[in-house]
DNA sequence: GTCTATAGAGTGATAGAC
DNA sequence: GTCTATCACTCTATAGAC
């Protein structure tokens, strides 16, 4: 029997490809194969729930995959910086897919989701900032790494190439890196 | 007696706000203040080429504010590249207002109008390259600088706070001219 | 008469909610 | 599937400039 979650990641393929007001019900039914009566069933606030559920599970992945690894103090700093830019890229499908957060800050999204999307933000600058301790700007350079891959996103959706996401995003980590050596 | 271009920075207003989804033409009508007929008569192919004529008036704001000056040898490359952001600085309202441009590369609106948007990340890459051909990497400095610059509007936006942008793009600046020296 | 600008009632289609 | 609201868009009507 189908469950709540098992549909959430097909919301998650369709607010990304469509947006959150692009998404209509009738797209979402087709993509999920729930007719409008499960959908409603399973979220029951409607199309604000879903993209609730999605962001929620996707924030979920994120910490236990890239957040809560970035803490590990019996891993070295440095490997702990390659691993988060590995499963980023795998998240992201090496600049292939957006991330929905950042669309969603860009976009009339950040209206009703803007709270997720700092929170988001917030959790994933401050992980790499404990990763970054051993050099001198911590933060700074937390908030430039996040940045910069936000960008990559943008830049490598733009030009329709995800070569530049992988260049750009080497380009990042080796930078870091080096930075830590000192 | 209003003219077609007088509404063009009152639609791309809208379309900043809303997205081209969002943006309906109630919506439209209210904020521009011109009824559904002085519309379609300004705009007769509708919404999509009330978008496009927003597109366009901002490339060509960016081509002959931007570009074109990071091409003046006259000037030293260093000096254009400070003028740059500057100038960047004072249309993105220092991180208070999103790139069109990047918002519609992340949205369903690349769709529609992913050619535009491909033009104008390649007219800004191409322009940058220019300037920084005294440095050992031009083309990967250039592709690095607009991407950062998109980042930091994402996450400036995200975070809600601008003083996020002026810091990154502070840093990104810093950090070219640095390169020119060599 | 012709052209551009304006206003808004009215169209069918489709939206989200239930 | 049914509901009502709203969507993008069309059309008619009217105004003044030439």
């Amino acid at each position: 029997m189908a469950v709540r979650s098992d549909s959430v990641p097909a919301l998650a393929g369709v607010f990304r490809t469509y947006g959150f007001d692009g998404a209509s019900l009738a797209v979402i039914s087709e993509h999920t194969g729930l007719g409008k009566g499960s959908l409603y069933n399973f979220f029951p606030r409607g199309k604000e729930e879903m993209a609730e559920a999605v962001l929620d599970q996707v924030g979920a992945w994120f910490m236990t995959e890239v957040f809560d690894p970035l803490r590990v103090e019996s891993v070295s700093p440095a490997e702990r910086i390659t691993a988060m830019f590995d499963a980023v890229a795998e998240h992201f499908g090496s600049g292939n897919r957006i991330c929905l957060f950042g669309a969603f800050a860009l976009g009339n999204e950040r209206a009703r989701f803007g709270a997720r999307v700092q929170g988001y933000f917030d959790a994933w600058i401050s992980a790499l900032t404990t990763a970054l301790e051993c050099t001198d700007d911590p933060a700074g350079l937390a908030e430039e790494c996040v940045s910069t891959i936000q960008g990559a996103l943008v830049l490598s959706r733009a030009l329709d190439d995800s070569l530049v996401y992988t260049r750009l995003s080497g380009r990042l980590r080796d930078r870091l890196l080096a930075r830590m050596e000192l």
